[in-house]
DNA sequence: CTTGACTCCGTACAATGGTACAGGATGTAG
DNA sequence: CTACATCCTGTACCATTGTACGGAGTCAAG
């Protein structure tokens, strides 16, 4: 375990080798050099632990990209600490919006299992109530424009 | 609005026409018959309060195979009570185990912002440190045996 | 020193979730 | 009635996030 190479890197990490690759191309995670007398690439357990946090944070809803700014937080301890923190607390804003939002489907999964034991009538349980009301979202969609 | 055409019930829901065809064609919504004389199709307003749902679960983190799922949950009143209350407890499970993982990266973010505002010293603000403790992930990558 | 598993590099393919046209029909405002 | 926005069907394309594969080099056990 002294000489990680790829494979036992990505085996660790709970990936496969061709995960690792892409986040390396990526500039998720850094690529070793490989040794000069030209062997294999070794890696180090600190590439474990960022693999094990990207997987961590895609279940948690982000994507790459925004993975990619999350490790950003912690990667530059020379940056400018406003900014850092800035950015920390738009994130903290998401992560608050998306509990009470999987706190919202909580209580409507909750009151679902609650009114299924007796039996029967499961009309009342809608799941949709308890999130069709969060207001107009971000509105992406492209307004129709002349042509 | 007595006549809510698909392009009214996209920009109701907040996303474009072909988002809806996209979901009608998934059967996420059902796509209302065109009337019998002709014309163009008339959507319920049942239809937009559908799609605002897929988005906003989509937001917290589902996919829309899981969105269709949670979606049946409700869709079936004459289904096998225990079945659905099996399922709606898996669902459960999964949503209190990201309420948990977000739990965690918020207080990973609030400790970088608390951090902060001293200025300096960010080394010691690790995001990674409050993730990457979560054990071994599904493993689902094919592992080869060991040499 | 042979063999088999693994690495390296590059490119190709796949699943998910849309988005964009093309070409024709329809509805409606002026 | 005429224009023009929308609709309808179908197909094609796009970004994201991987997976698979081919061909050659490398390492380590037997």
């Amino acid at each position: 375990m002294s000489t990680m190479t790829i494979g036992k890197a990505a085996g660790n990490a709970g990936v496969g080798v061709e995960t690792v690759r892409f986040y390396e191309r990526r500039g998720l995670i850094d690529q070793p050099t490989t040794p000069a007398n030209g062997g294999f690439r070794v890696y180090p357990e600190q590439t474990v632990e960022r693999i094990r946090f990207i997987r961590q944070a895609q279940e948690l809803g982000f994507s790459l990209a925004e993975i990619a700014g999350l490790l950003a937080l912690r990667a530059d301890p020379s940056a400018d600490c406003a900014d850092v923190r800035d950015h920390a607390r738009a994130k903290l804003d998401e992560v608050d919006r998306k509990i009470a939002g999987l706190e919202h489907l909580r209580s409507a999964l909750a009151q679902i299992i609650a009114a299924c034991p007796g039996q029967g009538a499961l009309g009342a349980c809608t799941i949709m109530d308890a999130l069709a009301g969060a207001g107009p979202r971000t509105a992406v969609g492209k307004q129709r424009k002349e042509r």
